[in-house]
DNA sequence: TCCTGGCACTCGCACGGGCCGAGTGCCAGA
DNA sequence: TCTGGCACTCGGCCCGTGCGAGTGCCAGGA
């Protein structure tokens, strides 16, 4: 176990490392903080902590800096989350406010969480998973060709062209139609498919096809509307990386802009609390020299969806992590109002 | 005016440059070139072609590289468009005809464009200036609340919610839902509000505040969804920029990630046949160092929205053009088929 | 008039040596 | 267990050098 004056030359460390982006010298380690030792003593740390594998040196005769694991430690043990000053939260309700719709709150909270941490800011859509069906309509277009139009609680709207074999009449489609909203109206997308499952068999022979067309339409779009989508900014400040330039932020953009790996990666997060990942904790391989700090967010107590940001290891994360948690907090209460 | 050999001096330098991101030589270019002269010649027409301002060297005894004016010049009179191989054609219908909705080729477009020509892929969403309307459909949720669903030749849908003071008869909804498509159905956006200004009034005394109610709501979103939206993809390319790093794609990002300002760009450009951009033609700061290609694409003959490439001032203008055109042309058809 | 070969010149860049200094590990003493 | 001292390491910086690509200019020839 290390002892308490180890721990906080870690924490000096990191401290210092995030601010200057330098290794850190065991001299200089005693001038900018009141260890009260001498540099010789935390020499002996930093070669104890180093062998315990929290720091690293990048070069003999340099400093050190954090390893992942020093890191981990930091967060864990050594550092808080540092609470926004009342201008700041001010500044973020303000800017929610002026949210218009779904889109926008999304838009802004990104760009908001953006501007706040310095960082690429990653915001999901609310999932649907737990939405409810408010309506679907069934329109011909043509004698075989069908629109289904499907409307979600959330006030999302679907649209699908179906191609129907056979001419399907008009009395048969509004009686599907009918049925089709009073089986599944009110009711979450998950318990779809089993409350449509006989439909077929309750119509004329020749419908039967087309029924069953419509329906699996009908499900394959509930499947589509679950899937998850997501938001993202701030990667200009992915400029602020590091020094060795493309090799670093070429793998992040990649990862980013795909939205599967991203979505991959906020589900591997913990569904309430915040999540930091550091590092190589991260599954994917473009983001190994990245930490991903996120946090679930929704109207009540509920998280409906997550979101949060992807900056180096070398980050500042008791700030990162208390703007993420507010921001977080304002969006919930924004979604509860509206 | 520029000889015909200096012209073609400046094409294989332009093509030189481009392939090898180095200053050229006249040694280096009568040797990959078949010129029909000796360096010397070439090196009065590069002090020539210099005078003009159409090429430039970083430092005294380095080789030229092409001026923004040397890339407009090529562009206009040396080089054509460079058609895509079949292979190429055929894989990018097979990709584009996979898509389901309009986010989807809309997603699918802007991948595609940044893989083929491996720079970052812009592209607008079908604007609905020039859109027609397909449907309109009028659901009553509640006896007083209904929900208006409107759906456009592109496929895009939207819907509102429309509360109303007094509640709404089933019959009454029947008609007015009848009367609205039979009126504007197949007509331009532009044109329904003069279309059903009159609608009103064919109804019984006790609907026309429902009706208008129903109509001005209508009015408000055709307006809104005149409104430009945009898909950017491929920013990974930028890691292939150049060497001074930081520098050069932190004004890129920051523009890519203001949608307005890629809006604005696009605004500037022609609304038929293909426009290109080379350096500080583009009016905002941080694309003076880009060269930016688009070209308008749509269903029919008229273009309904633009897409395009940002990329290096030095980038392969034949082989991009091709690029963007043909992907224009293909999203084009698949609008149509729609 | 235009092209060509030759020649002297410029200058960026890569290479190598030397110096400096920050930082380290170790050790003996308090 | 902490401290001061000391020798050592090694990366970064500065500088001088040599190389070579590339240039401009000029005189001669088609």
């Amino acid at each position: 176990m290390l002892s308490e004056r180890r721990l906080e030359v870690l924490r000096a460390i990191v401290q210092d490392y995030v601010g200057t982006e330098e290794p850190v010298g065991s001299k200089a380690l005693t001038e900018r903080h009141k260890l009260g030792v001498s540099p010789a003593t935390v020499r002996n740390d930093m070669a104890a902590l180093e062998d315990e594998g929290y720091i690293a040196q990048p070069h003999t005769s340099a400093g050190r800096i954090p390893t992942d694991k020093g890191y981990r430690l930091f967060v864990d043990k050594l550092a808080g989350v540092k609470p926004l000053s009342v201008p700041e939260r001010r500044a973020i309700q303000n800017f929610l406010d002026g949210a218009v719709d779904l889109d926008d709150v999304v838009g802004r909270t990104v760009r908001l969480l953006a501007q706040l941490t310095r960082q690429v800011a990653v915001v999901q859509y609310p999932s649907l998973t737990r939405s409810t069906v408010r309506h679907v309509e069934l329109l011909a277009l043509a004698p075989a060709r069908l629109m289904l139009v499907l409307i979600t609680d959330t006030g999302r709207v679907e649209q699908r062209l179906i191609d129907c074999q056979t001419p399907f009449g008009e009395t048969s489609l509004a009686d599907l139609r009918a049925r089709l909203n009073s089986r599944i109206v009110g009711r979450r997308f998950t318990d779809v498919p089993q409350l449509v499952q006989d439909l077929p068999e309750s119509f004329e022979q020749d419908d039967r096809a087309t029924v069953s067309t419509v329906l699996s339409v009908l499900l394959e779009t509930l499947v589509e509307e679950t899937e998850e989508r997501l938001m993202i900014g701030g990667t200009a400040n992915l400029t602020r990386f590091g020094h060795d330039f493309p090799l670093t932020i070429r793998p992040v953009l990649e990862a980013l802009e795909e939205h599967v790996v991203m979505l991959k990666l906020l589900g591997e997060a913990k569904d309430s609390g915040m999540t930091v990942r550091i590092g190589h904790e991260n599954a994917h391989e473009g983001l190994t020299s990245t930490s991903v700090v996120t946090v679930g967010y929704g109207s009540g107590d509920e998280a409906v969806a997550k979101l949060g940001v992807v900056g180096p290891t070398r980050m500042d994360y008791p700030g990162t992590m208390g703007a993420v948690r507010a921001v977080a907090r304002y969006v919930g209460q924004i979604l509860a109002e509206s």
